[in-house]
DNA sequence: TTGTATGCGTTATCAT
DNA sequence: ATGATAACGCATACAA
């Protein structure tokens, strides 16, 4: 209204003008925008959040346990990548961290039920997940992180996981590996499951049998678990493909207690190049996506939905492997672990032990 | 307005109702509640938010690189705090990470331009924090994370790094060690330089001349470039104390490959308690605090705020030292670093060394 | 090309 | 105790 006063002109043409839509004579524009600026007008976000039904804001509602946050690479970063188009957009991105499925269902309709957001993110997609129909019902856009296994009506940006698994399977084969192990997350998670059916696929492909497989949780106490029993079989697997690299590094560190040395004893990958990952002991052999890109790429497809388009599936750059020193030729002679540290981690099987 | 017409009163009547406020008949009340329940009102979040001036959100902007923020255990579960009683409150938690000081000022700006937030949590405490000044200017309400060294008009919510990390080095004193060194977090961090100060001030407590010491970044790299450092002089401390588990880990590594073994020959400690540290060998002696409760708090204290009262300063459990195995007694004969490591790792001074 | 009027869903200020 | 009416700040259909 000031700006129109000043401007000696009406409410709706402020609108026009301010908006750069045609219907507006370019002097009359000029001196709206002169007004508007002497005044230090500033757009009322609330005003037209209002006006328009609109959040300017995406949300995100993350079901993970504290302590597997922090210790995973995967969010920030993607947050990373979402917020530098969001920020160029005028969008905000509304975070939920929560524990529990049904915390996180009553996230979203909060986040629905309140307006609160144009759109969400899916990620950490379940098998038949529960939430794809739940959006659908509640009308809120969204984007899939990969296509979930129901009908969805939501866009998915997908990076696949299966390429770099299947090339660290290879790698290890190449080093003449035979008895690849796996550990896995939670099949529950697309991302879990798909990570095993690559190793899976990948020992197939190259006319091998199946590896032992321990399911586990992708924390670290898992991963050292799960390693604790693989190595505790009959017949140990040579190398193990683990499903993130939290619980690759807690392995490697089982692995070695146990008295299999790393990689001269057993070979290890992980996955998600996180930051420790090339700093530990040995270096991990681990594979790497593009998480920011990964971010970036999603934001832009939500923004080309709440914008009214409907945006195809978008493939992005598929993740690969980083060769490090945690894998290496298998080994050829006994490989049974070095006395000391077998009897302590597993005093019955030492009984057959002896120093190498 | 219809569960107004429903009701058959006004709608001034019928938010004196919905809000519980004093000034309208029992029964008439009743009625309406009734009217409202079949009519299946929900109150909407942005008209009442452009009515009152209010967002119903709090803000956050991260101004770290995501490869660090997803190494760090801090962030994730400081927010699952702070959303723990957000939830409970209708409010929402608006993140933004950015890179740099500018886009984290242009940030700030933008929250307050946009009235996205109520208020902001000020995390990663600087010396002289522009942000404090910026926030009173742009008149947005923060709590900060400890208190600033600056003026500032905003309650803290503070966690003493320093016992633990007196702790740690007292620890060590008893096991003792007489060359306590230390990799510190980049100086203008409160917390880095708070964490170097209860290092140089538990040594002179201890009665011990200052250790050497390396300010590096927290990050991985980081730490392990400062272990190199420290442990090439020419007389290497006996234990390092790191600013977080990042680099102490790494430095962990380090020190493995230059032949330094840890503890027998190098004690280290970290700081965060983060979840690969029970899991790692050898399990990491670090410092750990209540991070969970730090969010809950600051959550509490911003909500005071924006209530309207002008709650105190208020001081949480202090940090307290968790104790693994990557400290051990004083190395007390020859701790010259085994020859093949050394020969590989340090060439130059490998000329001194014999095996041990 | 410009102006007028109205809607968005609340809360708040008056009257009565 | 209740009802009418005015903000809040923008967008927009429609008339001129």
């Amino acid at each position: 209204v000031d700006v129109a006063r000043r401007a000696g002109v009406s409410k709706g043409s402020v609108s026009f003008a301010l908006n750069g839509r045609p219907g507006v004579a370019a002097e009359t524009a000029e001196r709206i925008h002169a007004a508007a600026a002497e005044l230090g007008w500033r757009p009322s976000h609330r005003a037209r959040s209002l006006s328009v039904s609109r959040a300017f804001a995406f949300g995100m509602v993350v079901a993970r346990p504290p302590e597997l946050l922090g210790a995973d690479p995967f969010f920030p970063s993607f947050i990373a990548g979402v917020e530098t188009v969001l920020a160029a957009s005028g969008y905000s991105l509304v975070l939920q961290v929560v524990s529990g499925v049904e915390a996180e269902t009553a996230g979203y309709r909060r986040l629905a039920a309140d307006g609160r957001v144009d759109g969400v993110f899916l990620t950490d997609l379940r098998h038949r997940d529960c939430r794809v129909p739940l959006l659908a019902e509640l009308a809120v856009p969204a984007v899939t992180l990969n296509r979930p296994d129901v009908d969805s009506p939501f866009p998915a940006v997908c990076v696949d996981d299966r390429p770099g698994v299947a090339e660290a399977v290879r790698h290890l084969v190449s080093l003449g590996h035979r008895r690849i192990g796996h550990v896995a997350g939670p099949e529950k998670f697309l991302h879990g499951s798909g990570r095993r059916a690559a190793w899976s696929e990948a020992l197939a492909a190259a006319d091998l049998p199946q590896g032992p497989i321990v399911v586990s949780d992708f924390s670290a106490a898992g991963g050292a678990a799960a390693t604790r029993s693989l190595l505790g079989e009959i017949d140990p697997p040579t190398a193990i493909v683990y499903a993130n690299d939290l619980m690759a590094l807690a392995g490697a560190t089982v692995a070695h207690d146990m008295g299999f040395g790393v990689p001269s004893q057993l070979s290890v990958t992980g996955f998600d190049d996180s930051e420790l990952a090339a700093h530990v002991h040995p270096p991990l052999t681990t594979v790497r996506t593009d998480v920011l890109g990964w971010g970036r790429t999603a934001a832009e497809v939500l923004l080309a939905v709440v914008a009214g388009d409907d945006p195809a599936d978008v493939w992005l750059s598929p993740s690969a492997l980083v060769v490090r020193s945690s894998t290496g030729p298998v080994p050829t002679t006994d490989r049974r672990p070095s006395p000391r540290r077998r009897l302590k981690d597993n005093p019955i099987r030492a009984l057959r032990t002896e120093p190498q």
